[in-house]
DNA sequence: GTGTATTTGAAAATAATTTTCAACAAGACA
DNA sequence: TGTCTTGTTGAAAATTATTTTCAAATACAC
């Protein structure tokens, strides 16, 4: 989805397409890695100087609940713990946020290759996908 | 990975084998999700009744350190945000924290089978694998 | 058991996030 | 284009989360 697309989420959401909204949107499609909302604020502000961080926490939110933006997993950012060695398979519905678990057969191709190319060994993985569940697709066609 | 051998990992790396540092992992063992630590205090005073939220943060990153504990994905608790439906594949070295991505095939017929188990649409995929680098393997060895 | 260094928990300090609210600006409509 | 209305903003204050400090407690080597 690019920005022109995003925008017209917003709008057609009820939306205003304000100055601070762009900015923020435009921080995170300029940027491949997560970013925290304090480095969204930094970012933010050469585009839209008068920014706050308040806005950017709010905003976040707003284009989370929209599906404009999601969270990654960040080491550091990330206030999630369990046992190590465990892996995990979610799947998380973009419109209602339930997280199912599934049943993962099939990775360990994809890792066996990873090992190979990278020589990295491979103890543990975390795999996220995010979609619409059946009910919230329903929904949406409605 | 059990108790038994957490434990030895903590004594053969120096440190003191203390009710607190128990609890927490009988906490993180016992529990598939991850946890905050507000959580993981909350369960674990029922195992050590003493236990501080200041010493559940020192041993979450202690735990951390030695890879008997890993950070793992939750909405909600990470502070990670990037634009939706970019695609990310990383890996993380246990020894040195640092993070490479890989170029991810295969997995395409892996979110199919999933699709068509549970009825989801799928949109976008996080997969985060956890090992060691080659310099770290050495480093261990030595 | 005793001694010693690590580890702990409480309090204080700091950092992160949310709430509140008056001022501002987007967009509808004339 | 100007004006009005309502959603949105940013600053300050309030709250919550995390880290630092330090005297007391306790693991464990002997």
């Amino acid at each position: 989805m690019n920005q022109v697309e995003m925008t017209q989420v917003l709008r057609q959401a009820g939306y205003r397409l304000t100055q601070p909204r762009l900015a923020i949107l435009q921080v995170l499609e300029e940027n491949d890695e997560g970013l925290s909302p304090e480095e969204v604020h930094q970012q933010g502000r050469a585009i839209c100087a008068s920014l706050g961080l308040v806005t950017v926490y709010r905003t976040l939110d707003l284009l989370t609940e929209l599906g404009l933006v999601r969270r990654v997993h960040s080491e550091q950012r990330c206030q999630g713990f369990a046992s190590a060695g465990s892996d995990r398979h979610y799947l998380i519905c973009e419109g209602c946020h339930r997280v199912i678990e599934f049943p993962c057969h099939g990775l360990e191709a994809l890792i066996e290759s990873v090992r190979q190319q990278t020589g990295y060994t491979i103890n543990a993985h975390l795999l996220e996908l995010s979609g619409l569940c059946p009910e919230c697709q329903m929904g949406q066609a409605a």
